[in-house]
DNA sequence: CGATATGTTGAGGCTTATCAACGGTAGTGG
DNA sequence: CCACTACCGTTGATAAGCCTCAACATATCG
């Protein structure tokens, strides 16, 4: 029964990483269109796990990461949160994870209560977060998916997949892209180690599917082999065990 | 600056599994009252992933996996799906996962055009859906942070919490928990394996936390174990790690 | 140009997966 | 009601993949 062939025609990759953000949507966005901006540092935490949850958020600039603890020192990055996005909107009170500036970031602040008020005063918004947050699980399900049976390659991949059509959403030149965040950040996000990722990286690196410029650009040289290498679908990922 | 302690007074663990279906709300059931009930065998397949998503479904009796697939027979149990819960509310058109029977289940279906149409009718609702949605996420982190950090001896203990923890909030006896699912479906939900679920259940017994009476029913002994062991909480896990 | 944080590479070990066989439970049919 | 049978679960041996620890290289920033 679990070997019925299922092709999935939908494209549930689409590029959006798993986080706790609400996606570019410009009408969500005017909730914030006359809040002053500001700015913060890299490594700023605008919010820890468990404090109170007194503001939304909008990113106008910068990528934020969005981190949950647990014992042993040991951590996972849920999310990261680029420009457009909303953070802070959907939670219970006390905030269930921290969120960290890993650039400089600027942010539009608005109080969790006035944001309500403004939400409930235009009920054509409840859709539109309603539709975000099937996005947001959407995106989850994928990464429960990636965090319970990929391994460290096929993880890899999938995050370059991610990264790069991000940008081709926002219309950004072709297969070269900026790594924004740090390889622990990466290695919290994927389940893995610092080490693990960059070992990936180089052997990606050595088969020529991809190319590495300094620390943080990466160009992708081979999407086809990034694609059927991140595991994604349930059927056959490698012709040479059909051979066999 | 990662290693600051972080007390988290938020109860985030509230033994809800981490799946795709909202949780029981009197309100979005009542969009079913006057639906048929059907009744589906065991290892029935409500829907397959990629299928057109045609209804939303009210489950009156029993348990059903909700299972993403991926290449080389690989499964993920994105969750469980309990009596009163809703399922299919929420997702894009396509479904991204399948719906099975673990047990005889009995459900109520609805077109989805005219739940969606019903929806819009009683705004009231809207709210509702937002708030279900909200705690789906938190659930859905909590099942990231188990996939990408825990031990299998962890996992196991968040497991067999969520699931007393669930009997807990129907006001069902102590602490003696019905076990619906085999342990691949067990398994497959934490990103282990059949044997590995087995070993660490034999593991527990051997400690004297957990009792298995027959294939279905676990008593647990020690609560106070299983809540240290599940490594919620990013606080010392182990004292003796501390004298040493 | 130098100092420090970040990233890479290597050796070894541990947790968990894999493969295989056995045991038990529960459901079925006589 | 009991025995048979098939599935499910358990246990063991082995191995693979990733982690850990450590040293080194390289960017980036002052």
């Amino acid at each position: 029964m679990y070997a019925r062939t299922i092709v999935v025609p939908h494209d549930h990759a689409t590029g959006r990483p798993c986080h706790v953000t609400l996606p570019v949507s410009q009408q969500l966005r005017s909730l914030f269109a006359y809040q002053p901006i500001e700015h913060h540092d890299a490594d700023t935490v605008l919010f820890w796990e468990g404090d109170a949850a007194a503001h939304v958020f909008e990113v106008v600039e910068g990528v934020l990461r969005i981190v949950k603890s647990l014992s042993g020192g040991r951590r996972v990055v849920i999310g990261f949160c680029y420009p457009g996005e909303v953070l802070g909107a959907l939670l219970k009170n006390p905030h269930l994870h921290s969120a960290e500036a890993i650039t400089h970031v600027s942010v539009r602040r608005r109080d969790r209560v006035s944001f309500e008020t403004e939400l409930n005063r235009r009920p054509e918004l409840g859709p539109v977060l309603i539709a975000t947050l099937c996005t947001e699980m959407e995106a989850a399900q994928g990464q429960m998916v990636l965090l319970a049976r990929k391994t460290a390659e096929e993880r890899v991949c999938t995050f370059l997949l991610q990264q790069a059509r991000r940008l081709r959403g926002m219309r950004t030149t072709g297969p070269i892209i900026e790594i924004a965040m740090p390889r622990l950040d990466i290695a919290d996000y994927l389940g893995l180690t610092q080490e693990t990722v960059s070992r990936v990286i180089a052997r990606l690196t050595m088969l020529g599917v991809i190319s590495v410029a300094g620390r943080r650009t990466i160009v992708i040289r081979t999407f086809e082999h990034l694609e059927t290498h991140a595991g994604d679908g349930c059927e056959v990922e490698s012709f040479a065990s059909q051979m066999a």
